[in-house]
DNA sequence: GTGCAATTTGAATGAACGCTCAGGAATGCC
DNA sequence: GGCATTCCTGAGCGTTCATTCAAATTGCAC
């Protein structure tokens, strides 16, 4: 009727950005048609349209926030010093953000409101976790190459270990009031990875 | 009409398991009235007659995973040769319990589902994660006073510590066939436990 | 300016939601 | 056995859910 928002017209990139920010607070079943109207301010029509359903719509944002979470973790470890420092920079990052710092991670929030039915929702996060995490076993490998990191380090195994206080480490931080430990535990955590080389 | 169930009046504490058991599996808001009438086999009025609302009912459900999760602490503790040993063995039974290992801690799965919106059960689930917490950093001053843990060792930060790897690893546990490298990891955290000692 | 295809719109849909409460059954007391 | 009381029952309440689609609007070629 008054057409208020023109903008919003095939914007995919924008209506997935506030589609996952609204998934991301509310999950899955917390966030409401009506709710991702207001986010996109989108209408339900256009919505299905474009993303096909809800869940849909949830994979498209899930996806969205992985590739999201490799930019960083690549941008990381191209600007920093080492591989190992990269890491280590994208875990103190994580004390540092404090529009992000209250929220945990996505996948592992997908994983824990689905962890028995939704086998779609589930298997999208998996993939997720599984890129991440080889990732981080290329950084791991590139500090062996640079003989940074000994040669007998299980690379596998770091990963998903260094992955595991990731997890922790935002879930941790969606407490009331923790920032502080929050963040002493990220500068740890961060140490621990400096360790490795 | 048939009265095929008798066995529920009262019987608040089997309502409790079966109520907080579908809870886990499928959260706050993917849990209908209609699965926990079926998985306490109460009906509707009955329901809110014992905990006056939905809410009520995961808010009791969530203490009592607490109590459950702190008796067990309590158990290894009293059960094991030492505090630090104790803890390790809590740590360790997370790579043995099956039936469990499936499933992530509950209190981080209601932070997550409700990181941003229902404070009621936010707070709920912050003092139980604050209550283990407590309980952990107990068993570190115990093994300080017995000279087993040095007498330097910051006990809250240490605690708060533990608490991050088994929510780690926990969360992890929730991934599709995680049990191998879980297991594994559950041993890594055990033994830097022990390397406190 | 006109015609046409593509897109946007939002009211309407049936189902499922959390929750209530009048009425029936069971119980306790004398 | 009669009565008062407590408890249990489940149909039904108003609301909200995800989804659809016919109608209105738009953008574009000529």
């Amino acid at each position: 009727m008054d057409c208020m928002v023109k903008l919003t017209t095939h914007d995919r990139a924008a209506a997935l950005a506030a589609g996952l920010d609204a998934f991301w607070q509310w999950g899955f079943h917390g966030t409401s048609m009506k709710d991702l109207e207001r986010a996109t301010g989108m209408h339900p029509g256009s919505i299905y349209a474009a993303f096909g359903s809800k869940r849909g719509f949830y994979v498209a944002a899930l996806d969205r926030y992985t590739e999201d979470v490799l930019a960083d973790l690549r941008r990381h470890a191209s600007e920093a010093a080492s591989p190992i420092e990269g890491l280590a920079g994208f875990v103190e990052a994580i004390a540092l953000d404090e529009d992000r710092s209250a929220r945990s991670c996505m996948l592992v929030k997908t994983l824990l409101e689905h962890g028995e039915g939704d086998e779609t929702l589930r298997r999208s996060a998996e993939s997720g976790i599984a890129a991440i995490e080889t990732e981080i076993g290329n950084n791991l490998r590139r500090a062996q190459q640079r003989g940074e990191a000994s040669a007998s380090l299980e690379v596998e195994h770091a990963a998903r270990r260094i992955q595991l206080n990731i997890m922790g480490l935002r879930s941790f931080a969606c407490r009331p009031g923790a920032n502080e430990s929050v963040a002493l535990m990220a500068y740890d955590i961060a140490s621990e990875i400096r360790a490795l080389g």
